[in-house]
DNA sequence: GTTCATATTTTGATTAGTCAAAATAAATCC
DNA sequence: GGATTTATTTTGACTAATCAAAATATGAAC
């Protein structure tokens, strides 16, 4: 049984190397785990005699399938766990991640089936993360985001890339939540501002920075009063 | 924020001092915990230095109340947790105590009250252990027991203070669950052996260390129909 | 092609929790 | 009351994970 520190290793692995070629770097992984890099590289070497990455000195560090197996499963947890937090026991999404980031560690393979069944399977959580698949699919669809959209173009909220409460708590109270509908009134880039339209007319105002936190999908007609996700009964 | 192993010490010295005058042996507490006496006595003074226990060199250990409230704290998770475990996640509940050994210390006091409403704000687990209120008092009630019980009189069962698997698997497989109804048919001391009768007029025989384990009540009448608790919907 | 800045690795030390085995205190038994 | 058994404590050592700070590569700049 891998440690809630092994584990954590190499969550934050996969989360780093996502869309790169796959190798991240010592100092990335350090300060994404807030360590010194000189016990990442002590704890990678160890990892790395546990087959469950590779080493390559000086350059970076990289799953092996046995390890990228094991983070995914251990992804797996923390964003069904944040789901059932969000949608059963009704939590303020912003809070939910660090409850996950404790029980990620703690639930038992059979107690995961159980929640994902209970769920009715799903494949975001509440921030529109992908869920990995039971046998270690993860989705890794690329969207646009509100800082890079075509402007006037109706749009929908797909996911928020970003977990810091104050982060989510800002975007929940201006309604920037998976399924919202919304267009790009305006963008200027010198102001590094965006100003978004809503539904009901409404603008507000984004930082260029935020706004690339955002990801987006173009609106589609059949989808326009898609509900929000409701919680399993 | 104490640790899991603090957390076990203190809820391990809670469990064996119920009933007693309140001291706990170092041996006791040593095989309770799978540990050898040797490290009991150090994490003891450890506590002890942190104000959670009380350390009478050579007699024992006691909880101070912080330590005994905190200890009530964990006791509360992992009761609430194997709850949940069972009526919603519909677990087998020989399986729960293992899960809930881990939950218990990976689940926030707002995860917990959560539960506690979500699943009705029960007063017992599955196995009819009762679960500490939300500000620390415990019932300690006083039961009968299978091997204590007058012969003949109609009981019903409240509670198996037993929590490995196998005892569990067998008393599910012969219907000895909290809420069954049942009487003492026979009991042989020279024996060792309780013979009992349920609703259908089915005959169980059962060792008497077993039969102690099993706690009863007298059979209201008012009850009889009473349904086995429902998982919360 | 040296020099410099930066990232990485190494080294030595620390903390929490544990075990094995020796030392000590307490209780019991003629 | 001295000898023996039993529980407890002490001592020394170990593992996992970490940090601080020194040593070492690597790549960029001149």
């Amino acid at each position: 049984m891998a440690s809630s520190t092994v584990e954590n290793y190499l969550k934050h692995i996969l989360l780093l190397s996502e869309g790169t070629d796959g190798l991240v770097s010592m100092g990335a992984l350090a300060s994404s785990l807030a360590v010194v890099p000189g016990t990442v590289t002590t704890m990678v070497k160890a990892l790395a005699d546990g087959g469950l990455v590779a080493h390559r000195p000086r350059q970076g560090v990289q799953l092996t399938s046995e390890g990228r197996h094991l983070a995914l499963t251990v992804l797996r947890k923390h964003r069904l766990v944040e789901t059932f937090l969000v949608n059963v026991l009704k939590m303020d999404w912003a809070a939910v991640h660090d409850e996950a980031e404790q029980l990620e560690h703690a639930i038992s393979d059979d107690v995961l089936d159980r929640l994902d069944a209970l769920l009715g399977h799903p494949t975001a959580d509440p921030h529109g993360d992908p869920i990995p698949s039971r046998h270690g699919k993860l989705s890794s669809q690329v969207y646009a985001t509100l800082a890079t959209c075509a402007a006037g173009r109706p749009v929908r909220i797909v996911r928020v890339t970003e977990q810091s409460k104050e982060f989510l708590q800002f975007a929940e109270q201006n309604g920037l939540q998976p399924g919202t509908s919304l267009s790009v009134a305006d963008r200027n880039l010198t102001a590094g501002l965006v100003t978004l339209r809503k539904a009901a007319g409404r603008t507000v105002p984004l930082s260029l920075a935020a706004a690339g936190k955002i990801l987006v999908e173009p609106e589609k007609q059949s989808a326009r009063f898609r509900p929000k996700p409701e919680p399993c009964s």
